[in-house]
DNA sequence: TTGTACGCGTTATCAG
DNA sequence: CTGATAACGCGTACAA
């Protein structure tokens, strides 16, 4: 409420001076600088940040855009983000796209006009063409969990080819050749992904991809719940089940039991992301890690290197999926 | 990156009419409507909301804080305010407090440095006269999960002591009189409440509260994992377990399984919040429904109406939690 | 080391 | 209906 007006009146001294002793880096005298600090204390004043922001042209604030603010995935990435950041001085603002155009343009927009020195966007929806154009503004894009051709140095992403190859590669060593394949939106980059990788280590021991085992799901638990309601109803035999994601699987696992399954013996499942929740299905999920708080954290830390200039940081852009042996996937004998 | 001027000049018009078509209160031609209209799309003309805030002292932007970005109870609170704002054209900023009195107070003073139209806080460090005093202040203050005496009408709360008793109610009526219980942090009121509400119901039902039947826990996985480990290494017998929210019990079934516990007949749990995967495990989760989604809801409806002149919205302060019977919980023969 | 004065991009209050 | 012009609170050359 005070400014840095009424301060520097208090303090005897003129604006200048008290934005000084604000911005801790010109020289300021060891007294003034304590008159200054005792008529702010006494003032209560508080920087605003609005104001500065719009005189400096910075902001000391990353934006950030997800797809949704709820769910183990966006929350471990957020998190990750948020935490590294925030140790570093620097304030999240946190919008979301909802996977949708519009919406995630919007919040784009929102958070460039809130002059954030970077923002780290989750998008999914907007076209490569729209994020290379993005770029190319006066505010520093980078990009989770997707990789943009061109703008390879600012994207921090996960192998989910790689990844998907993993989980059914896995699946068949345990014996399986009857495989179901509960996909994810396909139009996320990641599912797509996943799938390929999927295909990938079928074709590459001879087993055909069946149309039939097939379905798209919706990355929740009602997609892993629906497919699995799907492949049964449609009389398939199968003894594996992948999900392209952990809350599919629980859904699946759920579901299954519920039709009388005994699990794992009667089915295999196996996940992907590795949530924390994935520790405490029954049996325990066996799946794909995603370290997407690591990959927060490394995003931070990019724009810390960056964008405040931050030295001795080592990035890493590409991560690797590993898997998790659990209790959910058994030899086919 | 275009200002406001350049418009201007190309619809050869002043700021003042560019700013009146900007905020579309005020009349203006249509004619000079329309010029001003395509000067500033071939500009490509946005807003510097920085700006805006800055002369107006609005920002069209509600300030969360929460104490943490991850977990499914945060999730899906600011699922449920980010919702029903951007329904209405308000943006979201989230900042967090992570529990800590410090980080609460530097949240909070960032969100009012940066102009929020008003704050809805989730905090559990800082104390009641804190936000007493904060809510004297400009920027308007909403308080989620917590009940401050005298500021009943930003408050929107949970009858968390009901909760409690809820749950241990159902315990008891299903027969069961050795009761564990794994409480939340006890500096965080809800932890208070619920269990409040345990010893009262204990209490209406003859039932000793037994110290060595009582754990504090830390509200995740590990936390109920860690009680339940206590409780049976001390040697205590006793037929059910509740804990204070979902995340402990799903670790404790997963630690009682383990342990080679046949559940749910060797050992009822039950939960409380009723989190997504509380319908996951297995068996699956008796609890206690915590709205917070709702919730979440209601207060950006009540800064909706209070803030933004939203007319016909009515309002409820107090949430009732509620039983939901799954199949954690048996009788106790 | 300190002060003066201008600019950041808009809104808002006046006149006209 | 439209146009000057003063705020908004602060950073930052430039001068002193």
């Amino acid at each position: 409420m005070a400014t840095i007006y009424e301060v520097s009146k208090l303090a005897g001294v003129s604006l200048a001076t008290v934005s000084r002793v604000i911005n801790k880096n010109s020289r300021v005298s060891d007294k003034t600088r304590q008159k200054v600090l005792a008529a702010m204390s006494e003032l209560g004043y508080r920087p605003n940040s609005i104001a500065q922001s719009l005189a400096s042209n910075r902001s000391n604030s990353v934006g950030i855009l997800v797809s949704e603010l709820h769910g183990p995935f966006f929350g471990q990435m957020m998190a990750g983000i948020e935490s590294e950041l925030r140790a570093a001085g620097k304030h999240v603002i946190i919008t979301t796209g909802h996977s949708e155009e519009d919406k995630e343009k919007d919040g784009v927009e929102f958070l460039i006009s809130r002059n954030c020195d970077a923002i780290i966007l989750h998008v999914e929806a907007v076209s490569d063409e729209y994020i290379i154009e993005l770029s190319k503004g006066k505010t520093p894009i980078y990009l989770m969990s997707r990789l943009v051709e061109g703008l390879e140095e600012q994207c921090i992403s996960l192998n989910n080819e790689l990844g998907g190859y993993l989980a059914t590669n896995s699946i068949i060593q345990q014996g399986h050749s009857a495989i179901a394949y509960i996909a994810g939106p396909q139009f996320k980059a990641d599912s797509q992904d996943r799938l390929a990788g999927h295909k990938r280590a079928l074709a590459e021991n001879n087993i055909a991809f069946s149309d039939t085992l097939y379905f798209e799901g919706d990355f929740k638990e009602t997609g892993g719940r629906d497919g699995l309601k799907y492949f049964l109803s449609s009389k398939q035999t199968f003894s594996a089940l992948i999900c392209a994601n952990d809350e599919m699987a629980s859904g699946a696992i759920t579901f299954a039991r519920e039709q009388g399954f005994s699990l794992p013996k009667n089915l295999s499942i196996i996940g992907f992301d590795n949530i924390i929740f994935a520790q405490h299905t029954y049996p325990k999920l066996t799946t794909i890690d995603n370290p997407v708080n690591l990959m927060g954290h490394m995003a931070a830390k990019l724009v810390l290197k960056n964008i405040y200039q931050q030295k001795n940081i080592s990035i890493t852009h590409s991560f690797e999926p590993t898997l998790i042996t659990r209790d959910s996937v058994v030899f086919n004998s």
